[in-house]
RNA sequence: GCCUGAGUGGCGGAAUAGGUAGACGCACAGGACUUAAAAUCCUGCGAGUAUCAAAGCUCGUGUCGGUUCAAGUCCGACCUUAGGCACCA
């Protein structure tokens, strides 16, 4: 062990007996609640990436404990997911045993390097007095009738033998391995999510959110608002539509519903040409939802013969056709289909040969449709629409709305992309779902008293081949009695998603070792919320979406203080290799923390990480720059031979001590890191500047310095006979000193700079008007000309108009 | 296709409400100290042009226009690039 790391592990040790970083819930200061992401415990150890997303807000946290707040700063495990189990599968290793390691080894490297944790809240979401309380939820829900079983069309990963959520499924291949996913009938636990989504839309204003969190939120919900229009079939029936372009009505020559919907199976006796429809639907249930999604397959779909629809607008008869572009479970399965003004329905059309008809002009339908995109907001008028023809799109789509509102056969309505949470996962590695099946009673839920429902040891960790938790095999398990009738029943096997434990966890940190419930009404009250919340990009829509779902519902039975428990949130860039590309071991370009700490020391990469770049943008690693990073906290510790008595700052030195001190505050609380610590380095060049500094002096930039760096910060305080920064406040700025007599401003001719004055922050805008105009080589570029003004903005610039 | 970012030296990146573009750091070059190396210190470092040297001058923040005394910053069109969403009616 070498010096650097013998100091460190002297504070670490420090902070551990002295319960520094305790957050206390009967504190009578003021709460201030920083979180970072939890993370998944994988073999491969902790990453720089989370070094830099942990140590921005430790230096948050430790700021603010020294500005006088009572900060919780927690750290716990996401331990449950399927890594763990593929990693049991194929090493015969129970997960449990497997994240139980790499907890330690996370651990042991927060430690190191010095992250301001209060270890005493840690927990895992695999721990059963953690996940009893997410069973306990999931009652709720159900109690609530939020849970729901359905028999869903869903993805299914061949590989993993897993049912995926549309969210880890995006793109129609498996999140986790790659593999294409099919679509598969299965019975399902769901979370009525959708019936959320305005109120998660609304919610959004009563966060702090980054704008482009918000947006990710907005577009996942994906909220449309339109018309629900009901269309007649010749020789009776009925059906609805979904359009938010009620204004090209009149150009509907056709009508598409969802293969995969329960139109066509109520259509189904009347169907003529019933095998190639039957065939058809087939055909799209084979498809994986990839080749489903691809644009430019072509627009493939079947007549319906022998049922035609009713244009409600005009009467006219019109056909029916099968296609699955239009998906059963998004608004009400089937579309009216107008090809002159939607590039779906054109090609549709052109592969179909169905007419085209133009309602709205200004386009070339010869050639594309006119889309809404194209005519929206310009003016364009509608033609062939009857009565309507002539009016704007935006005076027709009112019009047509209250017409067809008034004639009962169309209402205004939402529709949102955001569907309801496939909460099942036939994977043993999950909190085991608290339901219990009994012939006569059906769905029933588990006693409250009698969770945790502890997830059994397996010996086999592999999923069936009919796509069960390996959980199914454990009759003895499985068998039990109903908790209703008390009769034979058999448990669920299917454990909840890993988004489930992450979903609360937050408001376990408030109170974590509360045994009565989840956490206490009055934790929950005091701490309020999470003030600050970062994590990475990637979980910003889905888990922040389950997060705040999870939230709203609890506040709705009234179990938690307020409808948004989390307040601001964040997001960091990524740590890149020296290549610029993603850190991979295939790439051979990952850095291990425990490499950079064991040479250079944990304040060195701390103070690399946050000096790197753009908190929020990604950032490649450098080597050479983190010796930078070194040199200049040996700089700093060099300083210490200046130092004389003296409980005063150096005179001269107090412009740029406040001002370092004001920069460094509000850079930190706005994510500027980067640009605080280059604030600290010119500080510190300025006192290298002088033969001595006072101990005021030192012990202040070491002070603004500790957040980033706090062990050599504490080492060479102490050497000065301070007391531990630690336990010191924060220094105050006095805005008036932080203002220089003397500036330096630029003088422009015709905006060009030409000289450069010393002004004092008292002369008079004449005075300065008149040194400007005195410099030579102003007077050289002035010379023969008029002067038409003369700009003078106060301590900023002067700049001289001539012709 | 839609929605978000981002384009500034050799590199990472600075530039609060428009006001000296390139802070701070890295790399590089030259010098000092040293028997030597490391460490440290000093100087230079956007391009071009001028000069013995300097002052100076011209150009320069993805491209093309515009607003302004003044544009990296505001407006309009576009290009490149990263990410998100995507047959969502």
């Amino acid at each position: 062990m070498n010096k650097i790391n013998e100091i460190e592990k002297k504070w670490q040790n420090y902070w551990d007996e002295h319960k520094t970083f305790k957050a206390l819930n009967d504190s009578k200061k003021k709460s201030f609640y920083v979180l970072v992401e939890f993370p998944y415990p994988s073999g491969a150890g902790l990453h720089v990436g989370h070094v830099r997303s942990y140590t921005a807000h430790d230096a948050i946290a430790r700021m603010k404990r020294m500005q006088g707040y009572n900060v919780l700063f927690p750290m716990g495990w996401d331990a449950f997911g399927a890594p763990a189990e593929e990693y049991a599968i194929k090493n015969h290793i129970h997960p449990k045993e497997a994240v139980g390691e790499n907890i330690k080894t996370f651990k042991r490297q927060m430690k190191t390097i010095g992250f301001s944790f209060d270890w005493d809240r840690e927990f895992s979401t695999t721990d059963p007095d953690y996940y009893k309380w997410t069973q306990w939820q999931f009652l709720q829900f159900y109690k609530h009738g939020m849970a729901y079983k359905d028999t869903i069309p869903v993805n299914w990963c061949p590989k993993c033998k897993t049912v995926l959520s549309n969210e880890d499924a995006a793109g129609g291949v498996c999140e986790r391995c790659g593999t294409e996913v099919e679509q598969k009938e299965k019975s399902q636990w769901m979370l009525k999510m959708s019936s959320y989504a305005e109120d998660l839309l609304n919610g959004l204003d009563d966060t702090d959110f980054a704008d482009r969190v918000k947006l990710g939120q907005i577009n996942w919900i994906g909220k449309s608002t339109g018309v629900e229009m009901d269309v007649e079939i010749v020789g009776g029936g009925s059906f609805q539509i979904f359009t938010t372009c009620i204004e090209t009505v009149f150009g509907i020559t056709f009508f598409v519903i969802a293969p995969d919907g329960k139109l066509i199976k109520e259509l189904m006796p009347r169907v003529e040409n019933k095998e190639e429809v039957l065939k058809y639907i087939e055909d799209t249930k084979k498809k994986s939802s990839m080749d489903r999604t691809e644009l430019n397959k072509g627009k493939t779909g079947v007549e319906v013969k022998g049922i035609k629809a009713i244009n409600p607008i005009n009467g006219k008869e019109v056909p029916i056709f099968l296609g699955d572009f239009v998906l059963g479970d998004y608004g009400t399965g089937a579309v009216m289909a107008v090809p002159a003004h939607d590039q779906r329905d054109w090609e549709y059309a052109k592969e179909h040969n169905l007419d085209i008809v133009e309602v709205i002009e200004g386009g070339n339908i010869e050639e594309k449709a006119f889309e809404k995109y194209d005519y929206l907001g310009k003016g364009c008028k509608l033609i062939n629409s009857n009565e309507f023809t002539g009016m704007t799109v935006e005076e027709a789509k009112e019009a047509i709305t209250k017409m067809l509102e008034e004639k009962k056969i169309a209402r205004r309505v939402n529709n949102y992309k955001m569907r309801d949470w496939i909460f099942s996962r036939q994977r043993f590695w999950g909190e085991p779902i608290p339901m219990v099946y009994c012939e006569h009673c059906g769905w029933v839920p588990m006693k409250e008293e009698d969770l945790p429902l502890l997830l059994p040891d397996v010996a086999e960790y592999e999923p069936t081949d009919t796509g069960e938790s390996p959980l199914a095999k454990i009759t003895d398990w499985v068998n039990t009695t109903c908790p209703n009738c008390g009769g034979p029943a058999k448990r669920e096997t299917d454990t909840m998603p890993n988004w489930a434990g992450s979903s609360w966890y937050f408001l376990r940190f408030m109170d974590a070792k509360n045994d009565k419930a989840f956490a206490s009404m009055d934790a929950m009250k005091y701490w309020k919320r999470v003030d600050w919340y970062n994590g990475g990009m990637e979980h910003t829509a889905r888990h922040l979406l389950y997060a705040r779902f999870w939230v709203q519902f609890l506040y709705n039975i009234g179990l938690v203080p307020s409808k948004e428990m989390i307040w601001k949130r964040v997001s960091h860039g990524m740590v890149l290799g020296s290549d610029n590309q993603k850190m991979s071991k295939s790439k051979g370009n990952v850095i291990n923390p425990d490499d950079i700490v064991n040479e250079y020391g944990a304040d060195t990469l701390r103070v690399y990480e946050m000096f790197m770049g753009d908190y929020t943008q990604d950032a490649p690693w450098s080597t050479d720059s983190l010796k930078g990073c070194k040199r200049f906290l040996d700089k700093v510790t060099r300083l210490k031979d200046k130092v004389v008595d003296g409980d005063e700052f150096t005179k001269d030195l107090e412009p740029i001590i406040h001002k370092s001190i004001k920069k460094v505050e509000t850079d930190l609380m706005n994510l500027g890191f980067n640009t605080a610590i280059s604030q600290l380095m010119i500080l510190s060049n300025a006192f290298d500047e002088k033969d001595t500094i006072t101990k005021a002096d030192y012990n202040l930039l070491l002070t603004l310095l500790n957040p980033v760096a706090p062990h050599i910060t504490e080492e060479l305080n102490e050497a000065i006979g301070y007391k531990p920064i630690c336990e010191s406040s924060w220094p105050v700025y006095d805005e008036s000193k932080t203002i220089e007599q003397e500036k330096e401003i630029a003088v422009q001719v015709n905006g060009k700079v030409r000289a450069t004055i010393k002004i004092n922050i008292d002369d008079s805008e004449e005075v300065i008007k008149e040194k400007a105009l005195q410099q030579e080589n102003v007077i050289k570029n002035i010379e023969g000309k008029e002067i038409v003004k003369v700009i003078v903005i106060q301590g900023r610039i002067v700049n001289i108009v001539v012709k």
